[in-house]
DNA sequence: CATGATTTTGATATCCATTTTCAATTGCAA
DNA sequence: TTGCAATTGAAAATGGATATCAAAATCATG
């Protein structure tokens, strides 16, 4: 009865043999819901609203949790600060982000890939994985003195 | 009389109306001999060894003049500690960086630099700066268990 | 439905890198 | 030398993330 997300973190749960919580599914909701890269911070605010009782290490370990059952991907900026993003389903991507607005913005480029791959064999090199993440000012905020905060 | 590097420095402060002091140079000379990326720690060590007096924060407060200064950039990879790298003059690079030994490659490649561009152009974004990390098993890590640390 | 072993939770303490505070010291122009 | 702003070092504060621990909740089992 619930939707997709909800269902696959059941499943994770119990196949990890875990449990089925209130607070992991009001925390995933609320997530899957925002749509957007979130911080722990404005998770738990979000979260909050809809269940005033829920705790800050509630979230961060139910966002671990959500990120090792496949339905959350750690990102950490220049901020420093780790964002959580939903990842329905596709492949990897990249970022451009906005440093006036701090807008995100998701690409994938193969081209690019592709000659990340001829770099580390020039250098006899495996790779695991890898972070390009493009900085500076969104269409919104070129030529713009202030702005609308999209995300913070 | 002092190497190049401290010669810019000197500049830099007099023309910011700042003082030379025995802790700024006696940290910029420890940071280019050891020619390589340092976190603040690393070098406050090996600060420590030439010059016990000198604190953590004044090696902080100094590394940030560094960049401001053009000697210093600031690099934070994946663990979350910034390390800065001596920066002689050429222009911008990017990193392999091996998740077992801990070992920095830089690199450049024109053709990536310009694929960016393209995609931010699609995008309607203009570029400030950028960062572009691969993460993975250096040559001497591949195909070994265990290995010689680095860095850390 | 009651039981009880095991998880989970929330509040709080702790961690760790970095920054700030502030009184004492130092650089340097006059 | 003197005077004052800049700098320093030690220690406290900060901020995001993690760990601790007693109380509460889950859920297989009887």
């Amino acid at each position: 009865m619930k939707n997709k997300a909800n269902e696959q973190l059941s499943e994770f749960l119990a196949g990890q043999g875990l449990k089925s919580t209130r607070q992991r599914n009001r925390i995933l909701s609320v997530f899957v819901s925002a749509g957007r890269h979130l911080s722990a911070e404005e998770l738990t605010l979000l979260v909050k609203k809809t269940d005033a009782g829920i705790g800050y290490a509630t979230v961060y370990r139910t966002m671990k949790l959500l990120s090792e059952a496949g339905l959350a991907h750690e990102r950490r900026f220049e901020d420093g600060v780790t964002r959580f993003e939903y990842n329905a389903s596709e492949g990897h991507h990249d970022h451009l982000i906005c440093t006036r607005c701090g807008r995100i913005i998701e690409f994938e480029n193969e081209q690019i890939e592709a000659l990340q791959q001829s770099v580390a064999k020039k250098n006899r090199f495996l790779v695991q994985s890898h972070k390009l993440e493009l900085y500076g000012l969104c269409s919104n905020c070129r030529g713009k003195r202030k702005s609308t905060p999209d995300v913070r």
